[in-house]
DNA sequence: ATTATATTGCAACGTGGTTGCATTTGTCAA
DNA sequence: TTGACAAATGCAACCACGTTGCAATATAAT
């Protein structure tokens, strides 16, 4: 899985870095949240391979357009990044302690909403739901 | 409108200040889209009534508390804020200029969905549903 | 080993937001 | 009308998240 994004990038002409390879295992083996450039850097910090900030912010942007990574919107004022497996989900956010899951709603009828709104003026792209709440430990 | 806004804080024992007395105004008479606290303090500015942004910030957790103004999630990173005006919608935001709208979804299934959500070990008190695309002027 | 350039680190900056503390200002009661 | 008390304000300093320019480093092809 991992061999399959580093050859795509490779033949790109982008380069394999310790830190590039390290982010993208971390975010194989990150299934269940969405994290945050602070996280992800304590992650590779944990990992004996720290970097600096600017690199971890520069390399989530790139895995970003790369479209390796999506980036979720959890509300709380940090951007957070995902793994981009395809497969239509949400988030449950805790007020709290700003924990992260993902949700599958089984029949999402938010594609519909989508093609009535799209009819105004404003071109729609995609949408994003949040639920809010307190996590297990939180309530 | 503002006036039963104001007694219930004068009751409540709190004072109805300058600032306060126009930032419930422009609540009022600005029903198309969230507000920022920056944008705000702008407004003020415009109505000769400058006001620190200490003040501004305070003032928004105030009538938030109150209850008289919701916090909306827009997903651009900064708090916006909008008369809590009952009747549930959404909001769509555009993705280059940050233009926020209010819409209404006519028969919002996520009610339900978050029942179901709701089982599991979050404990949901709410939802926010963003649309994203581009404005009218943006595309 | 050499070289081109993708990537990194650093330091400085920007924005949105918060805090402690001294000062000002509504409000109420005398 | 005048105090007086507490609510509200301004200021300055601070914090977190994120970005930028530029010099230094490291990957990968030759």
């Amino acid at each position: 899985m991992a061999h399959q994004i580093l050859k795509a990038l490779k033949d790109k002409g982008f380069r394999l870095t310790k830190v590039r390879k390290l982010i993208i295992e971390i975010f194989l083996s990150n299934s269940a949240a969405p994290i945050s450039a602070v996280e992800l850097k304590a992650r590779l910090m944990a990992a004996d391979a720290d970097a600096n900030k600017t690199t971890v912010y520069r390399e989530l942007d790139f895995l970003s357009e790369q479209g390796i990574v999506v980036e979720v919107n959890a509300g709380d004022g940090k951007k957070r990044y995902e793994l981009n497996r395809d497969g239509h989900h949400h988030h449950i956010l805790c007020l709290r302690c700003s924990a992260v899951e993902c949700v599958t709603v089984d029949n999402c009828t938010l594609q519909e909403e989508l093609k009535r709104v799209d009819s105004k003026s404003f071109k729609i792209t995609g949408h994003s739901l949040n639920f809010f709440g307190l996590c297990e430990e939180c309530q």
